[in-house]
RNA sequence: GGCGGUGUAGCUCAGUUGGUCAGAGCAUCCGGCUCAUACCCGGAGCGCCGGGGUUCGAAUCCCUGCACCGCCA
């Protein structure tokens, strides 16, 4: 391991505000840039806002605002839920920064002097709303928009292209000799096919379109938003202005995106790299989308979820955990108010927060708070038990296989309510004998606990954080790698607890 | 139309290279416990899309039919 993870949310484009799937996307990368901190590498997490394009433009003018207005005002809500639902990342991206646009410029030359990109031109069925080019192939004839079903401009224009199609053959070899650059592997399999049917050059630039960065030397062009777009994952890293930053960071990207965009970050965005000669990320990720109550969302239907409003009526870990532990990530979801409050009451109240709850009630009750670390607290299942678990969870997360990662925690859950059962220590403590016993089996759960508490950290800060607290031992978040300190014996020499509150309240279905 | 994938308990899904792989969670029913957020623990029932084949043995491989999904055209 080379110590650095770099992990990239798209930047969302600011004509529409945040719903559940900016959340998803966004969550998962937070998790996973907690987990790498956790484990002592150095993390860069990035995330931001895609502002150029005609869309923006013309939104803006609906809305009697200079696109930078609007853009300024839309960006505040992004930022404003990332607050809220507790995403730490490092970097927030705009692709107005005066920075990302020298980026953009210099790597639009680079690709120029090495012979990638050249001008040409360009005609066809445009659809002006979602700025794409349509073939004739692709239209079956009718000349409305295949996306949106608004009717198309022909358009032929001078234009910029990059020479994508001189990368189907590296770009072929590359997927072979790296079978995980796209995950999942179903969506692998798309990319490979897709590329083996041969890449054509593509157009990277528009003219009349005023909000976007200017071609160099040749104004009146400006940059094809997705060529614009894709570059933030190296302006973060610093490229060409911060050796040290991109040194540390690039290759190791880690792209997190829907699988509506999948495309242009396994087909276009690499060959863009390989052009530029620079190594490729790591690996891209497509995960799935969200329905609401089984059904499409969709604004029309009025029925999209605003994460501001889950958050606010449900607590921001409970939504945490509803996004990550539902469905497998890849897959496709639904978000239905009875699958959310089951989740939540059944592993958070009763499972989870319960097991803390009785474990901490009993050490106040019959310990006063107090729990010496035993001296003899070993017990051969809970470390089989734990060896395992961590094992997997780690593997895992390595695949960013939420669901299961948190399944393997669960293990512990229901292992340690079982233990506490079948040891019944309110039995115990009526038995004088049994008194260092009593000790022991406490130490173990408040010891368990302590463990969950780092675990579950990067999927719900707060309430780990809380947990940790509870247990007097929130110090561990401190550590440099609190992930290799969940072992048995690592524990403190004694738990002094704080009085239990129910960490999730059952909620009323 | 081409390529790829999926079809496993009432629901959502796990099942690496064929031989404890017939499982998990939720739901249902029965029993137990009472420290706890009417929680927790234990047990039970029900299943490998249809058909054919390979094999000592297939959910797992092959063929075929049906259904659904994804990407491309």
């Amino acid at each position: 391991m080379d110590g650095s993870f770099y992990i990239t949310t798209p930047i969302y484009y600011v004509n529409d505000v945040p719903h559940i799937g900016h959340a998803y996307t966004t969550c998962a990368a937070d998790v996973l840039a907690r987990f790498h901190r956790m484990r002592g590498e150095r993390v860069l997490f990035s995330t931001g806002t895609d502002e150029h394009g005609q869309k923006i433009a013309k939104a803006a003018q609906d809305a009697g605002l200079t696109p930078q207005e609007l853009v300024d005002r839309v960006v505040l809500r992004f930022q404003d839920l990332w607050k809220r639902m507790h995403i730490s990342y490092d970097v927030f991206i705009r692709t107005t920064d005066p920075e990302h646009e020298r980026t953009v410029q210099s790597f639009f030359l680079l690709l120029k002097e090495k012979g990638y990109i050249y001008k040409g031109e360009y005609e066809g069925w445009y659809c002006v709303p979602c700025e794409t080019f349509w073939t004739e192939a692709q239209l079956e004839g009718r000349l409305v928009c295949p996306d949106c079903g608004r009717p198309l401009e022909r358009l032929r224009e001078e234009s910029y292209f990059f020479a994508l199609s001189k990368f189907t053959e590296p770009l072929l070899r590359y997927l072979d000799e790296h079978p995980d650059f796209v995950m999942p592997e179903s969506r692998f399999n798309e990319i490979y096919s897709f590329v083996k049917g041969g890449l054509k050059d593509q157009s990277i630039s528009r003219l009349g379109v005023r909000w976007g960065i200017p071609v160099p030397g040749d104004p009146n062009h400006t940059i094809y938003v997705w060529f614009d777009a894709l570059i933030n994952y190296l302006t973060v890293v610093g490229f060409g202005r911060d050796r040290e930053l991109f040194e540390t960071f690039w290759p190791s990207a880690h792209h997190l995106v829907g699988k509506d965009i999948l495309r242009f970050h396994a087909v276009l965005w690499p060959s863009m790299l390989l052009a530029a000669g620079l190594p490729l990320p790591r690996r891209v990720f497509a995960h799935g989308w969200w329905t609401v109550e089984g059904e499409k969302m969709s604004k029309s239907k009025g029925n999209v979820v605003d994460p501001l409003e889950v958050i606010a009526r449900f607590g921001v870990d409970r939504f945490r955990y509803f996004l990550m532990r539902e469905v497998s990530f890849g897959l496709d979801g639904d978000f239905s108010e009875r699958a959310f409050v089951e989740r939540s009451n059944a592993d958070l109240s009763d499972n989870f927060g319960n097991l803390i709850h009785r474990t901490l009630n009993m050490v106040w009750k019959y310990r006063n708070g107090r729990v010496a670390k035993p001296s003899r607290y070993e017990d051969r299942e809970w470390e089989e038990l734990l060896q395992e678990v961590r094992e997997r969870f780690f593997t895992f997360m390595d695949r960013f296989a939420f669901s299961q990662a948190l399944g393997e925690v669960w293990r512990l859950v229901h292992f340690g309510n079982r233990y506490l059962d079948q040891k019944a220590p309110w039995r115990m403590v009526q038995d004088p004998i049994l008194g260092e016993e009593l000790d022991r089996v406490l130490y173990r759960l408040l010891d368990c606990g302590r463990m969950l508490g780092v675990f579950l950290f990067p999927f719900m800060p707060e309430t780990a954080t809380r947990l940790l607290q509870y247990l007097g031992v929130e110090e561990i978040l401190k550590d440099h790698n609190p992930l290799a300190l969940c072992d048995w014996g690592k524990g403190p020499s004694v738990f002094s607890v704080a009085q239990p509150e129910p960490l999730f309240p059952r909620l009323q279905g």
